[in-house]
DNA sequence: CGCGAATGTAATAACGTATAACTTAGGACC
DNA sequence: GGTCCTAAGTTATACGTTATTACATTCGCG
C-alpha cells in the first residue's frame, strides 16, 4: 500500500495499489477522449507495469470501464453534495443543475463515459456501478427539497434529470451555436429548474386541498 | 451500379456501389452494438471485398462513421415526417415525440451512434452530417406548429429536443425500472410535450397583448 | 481501341486485447 | 525463523483491427 496513483518506483516488483492507480489514470485519459481513449496497454506503460498486469485486477476492458465509470459517478455525487451545501440564495435544485451542466461541459469525456456508453445499462443490479448511479440520482431527488408526495417526487426528479442530460448533450453537439444561440445553455437549464419548482409547488398545494381540480 | 447492398457476385472485380453498401451494412451492424460494432474489416468480409477496399471510399473509420450517422439522421428525419403526416387527433409535436422515443428505444444502437458519440460534434459546418442534423432539428421546429415568434420558437424546440434526448437516455440506462417505474417513459414525454405547448400558447397570447406582463 | 482514372487486391506494419506459463514477494502458520 | 500458499507481476504469444503501400483490373471516354 504505497503510492496510490504514481508509477511504481522502477525497481520494485509489486506496484502497491495498481487497481486504484489504473482507475485514476484511466479517468485522466477519459477526460478528453471518453471511453475510447482508455487503453489498457497505454495505462500499463504509463504506470510502469507490463501490459498484462492490469488483467490481474480487471477481467477485461469492460470491467475496467465499469469501475472507472463508477468512480466518475461518485465524483459527480461529491460535486452535487458540495454544490448543494454551498450557502447561497439559490435553491439546491438550481445549484445542482448548474453543477451538472458545468460538469458535463468541462469534463465532457468523462460525461460521455458516464452517460453515453452502454456500460451503465449493462451494470447488473447491486454492482458497484449500479449503486453509484443510484446514489447520484438520490441526490437529484434530495435537491427537490420536498417530502415524498406519492410518486410525484421521483417523477419530477426523473424529468429534471432527463432535461439536464439533454441540455448537456445538445451543448456538446454544438446545437447552441446556430441561430438558436440566443438561448444559452444556462437559460434552458434555469427554465427547466423553474418548471420543476412550479410543478412541485402545484402538487403540494393540491395535496393540501385534495378536492380542488387545480389550475 | 448493380446491387445496392448485397455482397458482390463473387466473380466480379468491381462491387458496383461499395460505398452505399458499406453504409447500409454498417447501419445494420450498429443496430445492436452501436458505433463499436462497426468494423471495417468485418464489413469488407461481409460484402465480399478485401479489407482495404473500403478505404477507397472513406479516408478512415471516422469518415465512415460520419457517413453512417448522417444516413441515420436522414432516416430519423423521414420517420419524423411520416409520423407528423399521419392523420391523427394528436398534435404534430406529440407524434414526433412518440416517434423519437420509439426510435431511441427500438434502435438504440443507432441512437447511441447518433447522439452519444463525438462524431456529430466533430462534424464541420456544411458537412453532410451537419446538414442532416440541421434538417432533423428543423423538423422539431416544424412540429411546434407556430409561426416564428422571436427566438422563442427555437428555444422551445431546443428544450423539447433536449428533454426527449434525456428521456431516451434514462430509459436505456434502466432508470425507469426502480421505484420510479410508476412514471413511464411515455408519461414523461407527454409531460414535456404539454409543457412545451403551454409555454408556446402563453407566448403567443403575450405577443398579441404586448403590454400585459402575463401570468 | 487505347489510355487514364476509379476501384479493388495482396502484403504488411503497427497497435490493442487477451491468454498461458512462469516468477517473485508477502503473509500465515507452525 | 523457515515453509508454503497465494496474490500480483512478467515474458512470450496469438489474434483482431486499423491503416498504408505497391500492384492489378475494369470502366468509360475520347
Amino acid at each position: 500500500m504505497r503510492s496510490q496513483l504514481a508509477r511504481k518506483p522502477a525497481n520494485t516488483y509489486h506496484h502497491g495499489d495498481l487497481r486504484d492507480a489504473l482507475i485514476k489514470a484511466a479517468l485522466r485519459e477519459a477526460e478528453q477522449g471518453g471511453a475510447e481513449a482508455i487503453s489498457i496497454k497505454a495505462l500499463a506503460k504509463q504506470l510502469g507495469v507490463s501490459q498484462p498486469a492490469p488483467y490481474r485486477h480487471f477481467a477485461d476492458r469492460e470491467a475496467l470501464l465499469a469501475a472507472v465509470t463508477a468512480e466518475a459517478f461518485r465524483q459527480l455525487s461529491a460535486i452535487f453534495r458540495e454544490a448543494m451545501a454551498k450557502p447561497s440564495k439559490q435553491s439546491k435544485l438550481s445549484l445542482l443543475a448548474q453543477a451538472m451542466l458545468e460538469f458535463g461541459l468541462r469534463r465532457n469525456g468523462i460525461y460521455r463515459l458516464m452517460f453515453a456508453s452502454r456500460t451503465v445499462s449493462c451494470a447488473t443490479k447491486g454492482s458497484e456501478l449500479h449503486e453509484a448511479t443510484r446514489e447520484t440520482f438520490a441526490l437529484v431527488i434530495e435537491a427537490l427539497e420536498v417530502p415524498a408526495v406519492g410518486y410525484l417526487r421521483e417523477r419530477q426528479a426523473l424529468k429534471i434529470w432527463a432535461a439536464l442530460h439533454g441540455v448537456v448533450m445538445l451543448a456538446e453537439q454544438g446545437l447552441f451555436t446556430g441561430e438558436a444561440a440566443h438561448a444559452t445553455r444556462e437559460d434552458l437549464v434555469e427554465d427547466f429548474v423553474n418548471e420543476t419548482k412550479a410543478a412541485l409547488a402545484d402538487a403540494i398545494k393540491d395535496a393540501r386541498r385534495p378536492k380542488k381540480a387545480g389550475a
